[in-house]
DNA sequence: GGCATTATTCAAGTGACTTGAATTATTGTC
DNA sequence: GACAATAATTCAAGTCACTTGAATAATGCC
């Protein structure tokens, strides 16, 4: 190696060491919050902590203590270990019936008797967002997150009611719905067995 | 009818008079703007107009000139005719099972054996496109048309192989896949029932 | 304890969008 | 053609989500 020209100490080095892990980390806080429709503002107050700082962590440009990001993900309804788990974004991924990640969702955010089925990962790249919602006799969503973007839907098993603006449908396996986010929606299992739901989304971010 | 009480006069007529129809125009417009990836500034420097006229168009508060909605149809590179063309996009779409359009594919541009199931209508203004995807036993996709952007698919009956990238894939009923667009990517039902996929992805001009 | 490092906060700044009052065109009526 | 009435358009100010930088509080290491 050159001595007249060492590596430089400062400038990349520091950066990089702060990005190496909190990078990732940060995208994927990040994400999670878009994905539940939450603002830094609202993150943060719930987190307890303050919005720069939020801001800082999703762009790497702090990482959290270890209380602070577990304040975090119980606040975004996640867990720790699944911030940091390794996923593919960009080679195809193929998941198997019955080994996909199952989310269960804060009632009071999401709704009465819903888990979640990970269709794509969270990962960094991703546009679209699609889960299974398993939906328990007599579950329903809570209050809808409105906002802009498309969702498409396709009922694998179960009766529905579903509610898109100011009409209700009533959904049995094999029907669909296509419908802009914007407009509020909310739906409720009113069969006797556990309703599912195919559903996909474009993210908030759009 | 009451002829004590007549219908309000002001309040709501005046702004539904309004809105009756800019307001579609304007989502309309908003839409396609946000499609494009611009921002009212950028909207309205190169349809030299006023970023807060954009605003209120958008948002059925005035409804544009003629030569003003020229200038901005021009300047998103669409026209004006499907700026009021009647689509669906807006109001939520629910279409029962078997009721949905089928469309028989020209063989040699999308496949043998194969035919779709519109689940989103093909009109512009939206965002996703999504069909199920029924595949004869034998069946297979021709050549893939790669373009950025997102698929995933969720397998409803049947077996197929399908290939993303240099990865070949067998799934069942109730596995699921994303991939990027731009992976080439190619299937053909390897069972001896026919196979439906449910099929989602973005547009190209994502 | 003292010192460097880093998490955290406060306050100010930016960018995209919205709103309201003021101005300019358009339109209908006599 | 003139005169209201009405609505389109602009300017300036306001809001909201987010980011940045300097200041402060923790933390860990010697």
């Amino acid at each position: 190696m050159n001595m007249v020209n060492p590596p430089l100490p400062s400038e990349t080095s520091r950066e990089d060491k702060i990005q190496s892990n909190p990078v990732r980390l940060g995208a994927r806080l990040k994400l999670t919050r878009q994905t539940r429709g939450l603002t830094l503002k609202a993150l943060a107050l719930s987190a307890d902590c303050s919005e720069s700082l939020l801001s800082k962590i999703e762009n790497g440009k702090a990482s959290p203590s270890l209380p602070m990001l577990h304040r975090l993900v119980q606040a975004l309804d996640s867990n720790i270990g699944w911030m940091f788990e390794e996923t593919d974004a960009d080679e195809g991924v193929v998941f198997r019936a019955g080994t996909r990640p199952l989310i269960s969702l804060d009632p009071l955010r999401r709704g009465e008797g819903i888990s979640l089925e990970r269709i794509i990962p969270y990962s960094q790249g991703h546009l679209l967002q699609c889960n299974i919602h398993h939906i328990d006799v007599g579950g329903e969503s809570a209050g809808p997150i409105q906002h802009v973007g498309e969702e498409v839907g396709y009922v694998l098993v179960g009766e529905i009611e579903l509610m898109i603006g100011d009409k209700t449908f009533r959904l049995s396996a094999g029907d669909s719905f296509v419908f802009n986010s914007e407009l509020a929606h909310w739906y409720r299992n009113v069969g006797n067995q556990r309703a599912s739901i195919f559903w996909v989304n474009t993210p908030a971010t759009f």
